[in-house]
DNA sequence: TGGGGCACTATGGGCGTCAATGGGACTAGA
DNA sequence: TCTAGTCCCATTGACGCCCATAGTGCCCCA
C-alpha cells in the first residue's frame, strides 16, 4: 500500500533523534528518496511532511497564483521559508530540530499520523487533542444528517 | 454469499491475535485482499472493518467535500489518521493492538458482526448491550406504527 | 440411519527477522 | 580543542511466518 495510513508514536533519543516509521519510509525510499520535505501546518499544531514531491506539488498550486498577487507572494514565503528538508540518516530516522519543536511543541515524543499523501508530525498530547475535536465535530454533522455514509457496493 | 451476516466471538490469544471468522475472511479473500482497513465508529464503541475498497469508498465521499473546508480536513483525518490496516497473518488472524483496545475496549474477546458491505468488531459486552437497545428501540417505533415490515415474499 | 473418516476452523506456540532504540567512534567545523 | 552532526554497531522486543493440535460439522458409505 503506497498511502500514509494509521498513527504511530515513537520517542525521541537523547541525541535528539526519532525513527520514523518503517511503514512510511518504505513509500518515501519506493520513490526513491532520502529526504523529507516539511512544511508547519498553517492551522494545526503539526508538521506536513512528505517527500521532496511534497514541496512540487505545492509549488504547482503557487504556479497557478496571479505572480503579482499579495496571495502568491505569501505562499511563496511559506512554502519556502517556513518550510525545510529533514535528512533521514542510515536507520531511518530524523534529528528533531528546533524548528519542529517550536511549532509543534514537541519534545518527548512525537506521533506520526498518515494523511493519505503526505504524513503529519505532533505531539501526542496535541494529536489526542484534535482527534477528539475532529470526532466531535464530525459526529455533530452526522447528526444533522449532513454526512451521509457511502452507499455499498462491492 | 458475498455480504456480511451473522456474528461470531473469538477469543484473543496470549500474543494478542484473534482469528478473523471465516466466513468474513473469505469474502474478502475472494476479492484478492490480505489486508483489512479498520475505522472507529463515530458513534459507537465499534470498529468498522473491511476491505481496502472500503477506504477508496469513503475517500470518494470525501472527494465530494469542499477540499479548503474545514469538513474537509477532518474527514481526511479521520479516515487517514484515525484508520489504519490490519494484516491478515497466514491463519487468518489480526493481531489486536492497542488502536482497537482503546476504542472498543476489547480485551479478551471479540465479537465480529456482520453489516452488509462490512463487518464490526465489539467487545462481547457492549455488542449484547447494543443489541438489546436497537431491539428496544425498534419495538418502541413499531408500537408507534412508524415502522412497516415489508410483506414477506419466495 | 448410524458410524467412520475427512475437511476445515479456531487456537496455541516456536522461531527467525526486522524495527525501534541506545550508545560508541569518527569527522568537520568553530 | 570542543561541539555538533554522521555513521556504524548492539540490544531487545515485537511481529510475521510457520507448524501442531483439538474440536466440530459434514459427507459418504455401509
Amino acid at each position: 500500500m503506497n498511502r500514509f495510513l494509521g498513527h504511530v508514536t515513537n520517542r525521541i533519543d537523547a541525541k535528539g533523534r526519532v525513527s520514523v516509521p518503517a511503514q512510511f519510509r518504505s513509500i518515501i525510499q519506493t520513490a526513491g528518496h532520502t529526504e523529507l520535505y516539511a512544511l508547519r501546518s498553517l492551522h494545526l499544531p503539526a508538521l506536513d511532511v512528505g517527500g521532496p514531491e511534497l514541496l512540487t506539488r505545492f509549488d504547482k498550486r503557487l504556479g497557478q497564483e496571479d505572480p503579482f498577487a499579495e496571495t502568491a507572494d505569501d505562499m511563496s514565503f511559506y512554502l519556502h521559508a517556513d518550510g525545510g528538508f529533514l535528512k533521514l540518516d542510515g536507520d531511518g530516522r530524523i534529528t528533531v530540530s528546533d524548528f519542529i519543536r517550536e511549532h509543534t511543541g514537541i519534545s518527548g515524543d512525537v506521533t506520526f499520523a498518515g494523511a493519505n499523501t503526505h504524513f503529519q508530525m505532533w505531539h501526542p498530547d496535541q494529536f489526542e487533542a484534535h482527534r477528539t475535536k475532529v470526532r466531535e465535530r464530525l459526529a455533530e454533522k452526522r447528526r444533522q444528517g449532513e454526512l451521509s455514509v457511502p452507499a455499498g457496493g462491492s
